[in-house]
DNA sequence: TAGCTGTGCCCCGGCCATAT
DNA sequence: ATATGGCCGGGGCACAGCTA
């Protein structure tokens, strides 16, 4: 690739493009018209010969081309804006920055107020996106690599610590609990796994396959749940007890 | 039908060669 | 050293075509 045939500017489309995922709304992000977003992404095609985004419902969609090269670009886009900016290091009393995070609804339903108060008192510029996981126990590599979330906070007990392009960190540790209603029957004694699998119950589960954690730990003592209602939402589950 | 992308045409500004 | 004219690339406008 002949660097001196890359203008800096096509790199700043591309990451316009990777984080809006359409043209019309890339444009705008960088001031220009759609008409001048498309030639942008016309000459990328032209320099890297590939369509890098194609038609998707809402706008375009990056092609695996594009999003093998989505790191680079972004990392190479970071140096150039420290090296430009002198090397500044991230100050939260000034910057507007939008914090995109993934995490579950219970996740922010126990953070979220304390998030807004440390943002209020520290960074009263910064904006917090909440966004949910799509899946529960499966770090959501694609989005943090892509940029589409910044932090992911989950329970990822198979997410690779070698992995160059993420950072893993332990935040919190918790337990599986069972919630039940007063007056229970299974709550006048101690709960064994054999109750809590025979049990009519339901459960925070994002999809219904492949099984979770739970079912793989029944599944080894020979026991199947009765699960009567899977949903993705904590609240939802809670309120059933 | 609305919203989106792609294309043709025109204009503007920068670059370069040449003249003064 | 400065001015001038031609060329070229990039952006905007208008519009056609596509798609959900």
């Amino acid at each position: 690739m002949n660097l001196q045939a890359v203008d800096l500017n096509l790199l700043l489309a591309m990451e316009a493009l990777l984080e809006e995922r359409n043209v019309s709304r890339a444009a705008r992000r960088l001031g220009l018209s759609q008409p001048a977003m498309s030639n942008a992404l016309a000459r990328l095609r032209g320099l890297l010969n590939d369509p890098l985004f194609v038609r998707a419902p809402g706008g375009v969609a990056p092609t695996p081309r594009a999003e093998r090269m989505a790191p680079g670009v972004r990392a190479g886009l970071e140096q150039f804006r420290r090296a430009l900016d002198g090397v500044r290091e991230f100050d939260p009393s000034s910057s507007s920055r939008t914090f995109r995070i993934a995490l579950s609804d219970h996740a922010e339903w126990l953070l979220a107020p304390h998030l807004l108060r440390a943002v209020e008192r520290e960074a009263p510029g910064v904006r917090v996106q909440c966004k949910r996981l799509d899946a529960l126990f499966v770090l959501p590599e694609a989005e943090l690599r892509m940029g589409a979330a910044d932090i992911a906070i989950g329970f990822f007990p198979d997410a690779r610590t070698a992995d160059e392009s993420t950072r893993l960190e332990t935040v919190a540790e918790e337990e599986h609990v069972v919630v039940m209603r007063r007056g229970h029957p299974l709550s006048r004694r101690t709960l064994t796994i054999e109750d809590y699998a025979a049990a009519p119950h339901a459960a925070v589960i994002y999809r219904p396959e492949p099984w979770g954690l739970i079912d793989q730990e029944l599944a080894a003592r020979g026991l199947r749940r009765n699960l009567r209602l899977a949903s993705p939402h904590f609240l939802t589950v809670l309120h059933t007890a």
